[in-house]
DNA sequence: AGATATAATGATAATGATTACTAATAAATT
DNA sequence: AATTTATTAGTAATCATTATCATTATATCT
């Protein structure tokens, strides 16, 4: 059974505390000013062991993974200049409808989906 | 300007003439088989090079990188089980509008959209 | 066709993110 | 308080990808 460690209250804090998606080494950086002994193989640990409990998201996003502290189902747009990831919270009237489309035509277990847009950013446009 | 090597024509003909979004490794081997001394750094050099020049496509997928020799835009469900990634054709009614309204939305440019599916695929589930 | 310029190659070293290892530590339970 | 063992800090190892560099081959130009 997992133990609730300092570590591991750090790590979930600093991740749930952000909106930007961060990478490890960043919650690295951010965990140290608590614990400025702390590990980055305990980063890396206790961030797998969240994802494995469900209590944060990894983002797969080519070469090193971002984490994000909220689980409630919403969508990315990822800027193809600064490569900043916003959330967009976004009503499409078939999302629900959409993953039982693609089970019927499939005949897959259709449990999820991800959705990600991409271009430029408003900042990244005024400069 | 580039110079259409044996080399790059036979990466982007292994890529053309499969639909399961190898990886380099796979991608290589294949190659092998044309040029047998062709050198891993040389296949994602190509790789690389044909990316640039959108003739393939570069899935992002956690470890390692896939790839995609079809361009047109489509989906892809990812099984959590076997991690294939088949193509999904999916009609979406306002494909093109899901873009123009993300754009409304936010104030950013928005040039695309990845969407990718996942569960469980029907060899997997019958096992 | 032959000479020229330089993009591309093969071989290998380097990089960078992530994971594995290990002796020491600390959280939970009794 | 004693016990159990998950977790840690520090470090080594792994793995995909990229960089380097001397050599080769492709496109262009006489
Ligand atoms: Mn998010
Ligand atoms: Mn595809
Ligand atoms: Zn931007
Ligand atoms: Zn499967």
């Amino acid at each position: 059974m997992s133990r609730n460690s300092e570590q591991r209250k750090a790590v979930l804090a600093v991740v749930r505390g952000t909106t930007c998606h961060p990478d490890a080494a960043w919650i690295y950086e951010q965990t140290r000013k608590e614990i400025p002994n702390i590990s980055l193989g305990t980063v890396y640990r206790n961030l797998r062991h969240l994802i494995n409990d469900g209590e944060i998201l990894e983002l797969e996003t080519g070469n090193y993974k971002r984490y994000d502290g909220n689980i409630q189902n919403h969508y990315h747009f990822k800027c193809a200049r600064c490569h900043e990831i916003y959330d967009v919270d976004l009503e499409l009237d078939n999302v629900i409808n959409i993953n039982n489309e693609v089970a019927h035509k499939t005949g897959f277990i259709v449990t999820h989906h991800y959705l990600e847009f991409g271009g430029i950013c408003k900042r990244c446009r005024e400069t």
